[in-house]
DNA sequence: ATGAAAGCGCTAACAA
DNA sequence: TTGTTAGCGCTTTCAT
C-alpha cells in the first residue's frame, strides 16, 4: 500500500502529529527533527493523502477555475495554462469547471463542484465573474473567489485586471501618430466589462486628438471571428471607408482582415487593422496583427497566489486585494501609415 | 455546517450505510426506502463529501486528463470539454494536468498528481500516451488509464481512436476526383503516431489513383502554423508546383494558405488546400477549410466512459476496450477543381 | 517542542 | 434487506 504518516513517524522515531507539523511548515519544530523527518520523506517518496487531509481539516487544496465557456479562445487556454502552473507550484491541485449559466440548473452544478470537492477557492473569469448570481450564490456557500478583469464592484472580492481603458487609449494613439485621421472601432459584446471599458480608451484618444467618430464606423460586436468579418463588411464595403480599424478583440480583427481580403484591399496598404488580447490567432493572421498583449497566464497565476493566501479568506475584502498587471502595445505588420490621397 | 450522512439518516429514520447504499446506487435496497432516502437527500440538499468517500473507499471520484500542451490548439480544448462534461455527467471530477516529459522531474509531478489526489484513473491525449516511460510509470502506480489515438500497443490499455490512414485516404481521394493530379502534403510531426498514418493514407489513395508523388511535394511538418508556412513556400514557390495540397492538420493548411497569399496565389483557383481535425482554425480561415472532422469531444467522453466502467480496472485489457469512433470528410471553399492549364 | 486521543464523513466487512 | 462496528489518514485539541 501506500506510504502513510504513520511510517514516517514510525522510521523517524516521532509521532505523527510532528510529522504533519513538519509537512504543514508549521512553527514549533527543532530544526534536527523536522530535517530527520524530511529526509525520512524524500527516501519513502511519501505524499500526503488529499483526502485524509480535507476530511479532518478545513482545507481541501482544491482549487476551481471556473469557465463560461462557449468561444474555447486562446483566451481561455492560456489562462488555464497559468493558473495550473502556480496551482501547482504553490502544492494545490487545479480542477477545471464550466458553467453554463445559460442553462437551467446550473445552481446546482456549482454547488456540486463547490461541496462535493470541497473547494478552498475559485477563479473566476470573464463573464462569469460578472455575473451577480453566481457570486451571490458563491458568497453564500461561504467560497473564497477571485474574479479575472471584472471591471465593476471592485471591493466585493479580490480581482486581477488591467488598465482595459488605458490599453485601449494607447494603441488608437498609435494608430493616430501613424497619421490616421478615418479611423474604425468594432464593440465586443455587451454584457462584458472589457467592452465599454475598451469604447471609453478609443474615444478618449479620438477626443483628445480632436478627431471625429462617425456613427457607422463603430460596429457593434460579439468577441468572434464572424462578428469581425460582419463589421468589416459594413465598414469597408461603403464608399467612405476608415483607413484604419480598432477591433475590441483579435478574433474580430481577424475578421476584419477576412472582410478586407474578400473586398479586395490589402492590409496595411489600404487599411490598417488593430486588435486586442495577443491571442495566438494575432500570430497567425496574415499580414501578423498589431495588438495589446494582456498577461493572461500571469494574471491567472496572480489569481492562484491571492486564493491561497491566508490573509485572503480571512479579513473583509480591502485595497490590497486588486491588482492590476501591466499590458503592452505590440506592433506588427497589420497597421502603418495611411496611404497619400491620390 | 455542511449537510452530512448522519443528518440524512437521522431524517430518513435509517442507517447511515443505508443512505450510503442509496447514494451509490448499490441493490438490495426496498424501493420505498429508497424514494424516502432520496426524498430526504433532496430537501436537505445533500452532497457526499469526496474526501470521505475517498478516504474510505477505493475510489475518488477523480479522473484525471494529461495534456504535454506546448501549442494548445483547439484539439485539446475541445478534448477537455468533451471529457469534462461526460465526467459531470457520470459524477466525477475532472482534474486537468500538464505533463511536460521535456522537463527533468516530471515523474515527481506525476507521482503527486496520481498519489497525492488518489486518481481512479487518467486519459492521456497525444503524444503523452504514446511515451513508453509515462505508460510504465502510470502502470506502476496501478492507476488505469486510457489512451486518444495512441497508434501503436492496442493491448496494452483501452484506447480511442479514428481511422487516421482511412481519413487521410478520403480526403485525398477527394482531391483525385476534383480532377487534381499533382497534389502536395505536408507531415506531422515525427513523433506523433498520426503522423505516419496519415502519410499513408495519402499514399495509398495516390497509388491507388496511379499518381506519382514528387519528393519535393512531400514537406515535413510539425503540425504549426509557421511550419505549415515554410512548407507551402517550399512548394509554391517554385515553377513546378502541385495544384492541390494536403495537410496533416488544419494549422498547418493555415500555414499553407498564408504563403499561397505571400506569393500571389488565390485559394482553391490556383491552388486548392485541404487540412486535418476541423479545429476552430479551419472555419476562421479564408476561404474556409476543407478537412477531416474528428469527433474529438466524443472520444474524450468515450474515454470517461471506459475508465468509470466497472469492468475496466478489473480484468486484463481485452479488445472490447478499443473504440473507433467515426471522421468525417468536410467539404468547405478552399478546394475545387483545378484551373485548366493556359 | 512534542505527543495522545479524538474525530472528520464515509464505506467495508460483518452480523442480524 | 438493513444495521453495527471499525477503520481509512490526517489534523485538531489538549496535554505534557
Amino acid at each position: 500500500m501506500a506510504v502513510t504518516i504513520k511510517d514516517v513517524a514510525e522510521r523517524a522515531g516521532v509521532s505523527t502529529k510532528t510529522v504533519s507539523r513538519v509537512m504543514n511548515g508549521e512553527l514549533h519544530v527543532r530544526q534536527s527533527v523536522r530535517e530527520a523527518v524530511l529526509q525520512i520523506v524524500a527516501e519513502l517518496d511519501y505524499r500526503p493523502n488529499i483526502h485524509a487531509r480535507g476530511l479532518s481539516s478545513a482545507r481541501s487544496y482544491l482549487l476551481a477555475i471556473f469557465f463560461d465557456d462557449p468561444a474555447w479562445s486562446g483566451y481561455a487556454a492560456e489562462m488555464q495554462r497559468g493558473a495550473l502552473m502556480r496551482a501547482r507550484a504553490r502544492h494545490y491541485h487545479l480542477v477545471v469547471e464550466q458553467l453554463d449559466v445559460g442553462v437551467s440548473g446550473w445552481e446546482e452544478d456549482l454547488a456540486a463542484s463547490v461541496q462535493g470537492l470541497r473547494l478552498d477557492g475559485a477563479i473566476l473569469t470573464p463573464p462569469l465573474c460578472q455575473h451577480p448570481q453566481v457570486l451571490a450564490r458563491l458568497e453564500a456557500l461561504g467560497l473564497p473567489y477571485v474574479r479575472i478583469s471584472p471591471g465593476q464592484e471592485p471591493g466585493r472580492s479580490g480581482l486581477i485586471e488591467i488598465d482595459e481603458a488605458g490599453a485601449a487609449r494607447d494603441i488608437t494613439r498609435y494608430l493616430i501618430e501613424l497619421g490616421h485621421r478615418d479611423i474604425g472601432f468594432v464593440e465586443g459584446i455587451a454584457h462584458h466589462a472589457a467592452t465599454p471599458e475598451r469604447r471609453k480608451g478609443f474615444l478618449t484618444a479620438m477626443a483628445e486628438a480632436g478627431l471625429a467618430v462617425r456613427d457607422a464606423w463603430m460596429q457593434p460586436g460579439d468577441f468572434t471571428f464572424l462578428g469581425g468579418l460582419h463589421a468589416g463588411e459594413a465598414m469597408l464595403g461603403s464608399d467612405v471607408r476608415p483607413t484604419a480599424i480598432f477591433a475590441s478583440n483579435d478574433d474580430m480583427a481577424l475578421g476584419l482582415s477576412v472582410a478586407a481580403a474578400k473586398l479586395g484591399l490589402a492590409i496595411p496598404t489600404d487599411v490598417s487593422i488593430a486588435g486586442f488580447d495577443d491571442a495566438p490567432t494575432a500570430r497567425i493572421a496574415w499580414p501578423p496583427m498589431t495588438t495589446i498583449r494582456q498577461p493572461v497566464g500571469e494574471m491567472a497565476a496572480a489569481a492562484v497566489d491571492m486564493l491561497v493566501e491566508p490573509g485572503y479568506r480571512a479579513g473583509p475584502v480591502d485595497a490590497g486585494f486588486a491588482r492590476r498587471l501591466d499590458h503592452a502595445l505590440i506592433v506588427r505588420e497589420s497597421t502603418s501609415a495611411p496611404k497619400l490621397e491620390p
